[in-house]
DNA sequence: CATTACCTGCAA
DNA sequence: TTGCAGGTAATG
């Protein structure tokens, strides 16, 4: 589920919501599969007690910093939600950790589908998690012309190019549609044969795509929700992405839906040809 | 590059 | 009942 916005968002608002606050303990964990790492034992020593000094992101992972050097890292996966309760919700059933904290409240983190995964980082492991990524698209260093060098080192077809989180961090299923049409580019089409225009169009299109669903508190089709349970508005603007056989809010043309690296892929047939 | 696996629930 | 879903790692 949660792409780059999704994430961002409720990043913000955990930071704002348990930034400061202490952990009191470990309140449920019924699925343990979900901590990749350390060990099990670790993980249940160090956690209570830590305080969390801010929450941020990286790729489609959310960082809580904590004392002492330790990152609590999630990943959302499909269906992940990290929610901030009052420490007297009971958890329901898909509801796999949650941390109590020392003001009262605590932290839910529900996957109905179980992919979501969390890892206990000291620093060399969040060095390591963060080079394992390719470039932040909305940080102001990301410059048109290193899209246009990703892109020229690339044979492969834009999407699933765009989707490789090695080379380009954040991007999801969504986001790449939107992006694409945004630029007039066609997913199939062979990443080294843009040109620099059409590597300066998407690499604008990412980042406006990526603003507004922000801006607009990401994007819920059934799962999503922020760090206070409430629905993105996102999907209110998508252009393709799940509007097959409508139209074209630029043409008029119906969209369509292919499926390009095993995924559900929408354009608009006229504004986004194969080049 | 494609396929499978990981999970659950929902719509067709 | 089947297929599909916002992600990703592990296989041929």
């Amino acid at each position: 589920m949660p792409e780059l916005p999704e994430v961002e968002t409720i990043a913000r608002g955990l930071d704002v919501q348990v930034s400061g606050e202490r952990i009191a303990a470990i309140v449920k964990l019924d699925w343990e599969r979900m901590v990749e790492t350390p060990d099990l034992p670790t993980f249940r020593r160090v956690l209570p007690g830590r305080h969390i000094t801010r929450v941020g992101r990286r790729a489609k992972w959310l960082l809580c910093s904590l004392d002492a050097g330790w990152t609590l890292a999630f990943h959302l996966r499909m269906s992940g939600r990290l929610l901030v309760m009052a420490s007297d919700t009971p958890p329901d059933t898909h509801t796999h950790l949650v941390l109590s904290l020392h003001n009262g409240q605590s932290l839910h983190f529900h996957d109905q589908r179980k992919f979501g995964r969390v890892r206990l980082l000291d620093p060399p492991g969040l060095a390591a998690l963060d080079t394992a990524y390719g470039p932040e698209p909305l940080a102001t260093t990301f410059r048109a012309d290193d899209l246009a060098g990703v892109l020229a080192a690339h044979r492969t077809r834009l999407k699933p190019l765009l989707l490789n989180q090695r080379v380009l961090a954040g991007l999801g299923n969504i986001y790449v549609d939107e992006s694409l049409w945004h630029a007039r580019l066609h997913p199939l089409q062979s990443a080294c044969t843009l040109t620099h225009d059409d590597a300066t169009r998407l690499h604008t299109a990412i980042r406006a795509v990526l603003e507004r669903a922000i801006v607009s508190g990401g994007s819920t089709l059934r799962d999503y929700r922020d760090g206070y349970g409430a629905f993105g508005r996102n999907q209110e603007h998508f252009a393709v992405y799940q509007r097959t056989g409508k139209p074209c809010p630029r043409c008029g043309t119906p969209i369509e839906r292919l499926v390009v690296a095993q995924r559900g892929t929408h354009i608009c047939p006229t504004c986004q040809q194969a080049g």
